[in-house]
DNA sequence: TTCGTTGCAAACATTTTGCAGTTTC
DNA sequence: GAAACTGCAAAATGTTTGCAACGAA
């Protein structure tokens, strides 16, 4: 957003990265990504980061692969896709997820909702065309 | 759906703890639950026999809640909501996914989709009214 | 100086695995 | 007896945290 060179140059180097990527990473894919430009990075501090964002909701944790989290910079509501095969999680832009159906659920049970995730699993349009 | 082809004590244990319950229990909750029956069980064979149960498509893991799997017997699609309070994932029988999206989700991005996820999350009725 | 960020490594929680012993058929 | 299951403990994995050092106001 603004103010790139206070005393956050790791933290925004952070950010900037998930929001200017539409792959879902794990906080090691973001590290290790990272690392190259910014070799004194450590695991922890983008653990950290993510905390911190995920806390100022400028990041969210929107799936967990194979046991570890993956994370996006968008926050809107939206649906995902994940391969069963390279585990790539793929945004869904022209679907929406089901709002509609929120008041349906809270009836339903007596709760109330404060969000909706949908997602698709399956194989990917790269897994299925490996030469293309 | 049909029993087991043998006769093992506690693999059957847990296929039917997870099979009578509608808990969605995490692997510790199975554990700790039965081991008050089993007092020799032990948490490898609980892993294992649901890494069994899962490659037979006979349990699979419906949410990943603060870093911990939530499992259940019931493999048919079905959505749940997840109370960001009490960690309790309950069935919402009412809704169905929207298995016609399925066919969107693959035209959009070239994919094959195989499943689809729906869930929702905010506070439970238990936790909505804590002295009912 | 003060407060927040960071590197490092240790701690932690969950899940997996190797091995030896046991159970089922 | 063969093959599969299990207990136990160690290992592996992903994530969190304590502490001292550092950086910007």
């Amino acid at each position: 957003m603004e103010a790139p060179s206070k005393n956050f140059k790791k933290r925004n180097a952070i950010l900037s990265y998930l929001q200017h990527t539409n792959e879902h990473p794990s906080a090691e894919t973001i590290f290790s990504d990272l690392k190259a430009e910014i070799p004194d990075l450590s695991i922890g501090t983008v653990y950290r980061n993510l905390k911190h964002f995920q806390q100022q909701g400028l990041v969210s944790c929107i799936a967990t692969v194979h046991g570890v989290e993956r994370f996006d910079a968008n926050t809107a509501p939206h649906v995902h896709f994940i391969c069963e095969n390279c585990d790539a999680v793929i945004d869904l832009h022209k679907l929406s997820t089901p709002q509609s159906l929120c008041s349906e659920a809270e009836n339903s049970i007596g709760c109330t909702v404060s969000s909706c995730q949908l997602s698709f699993t399956g194989k990917c349009r790269s897994c299925l065309n490996p030469n293309a």
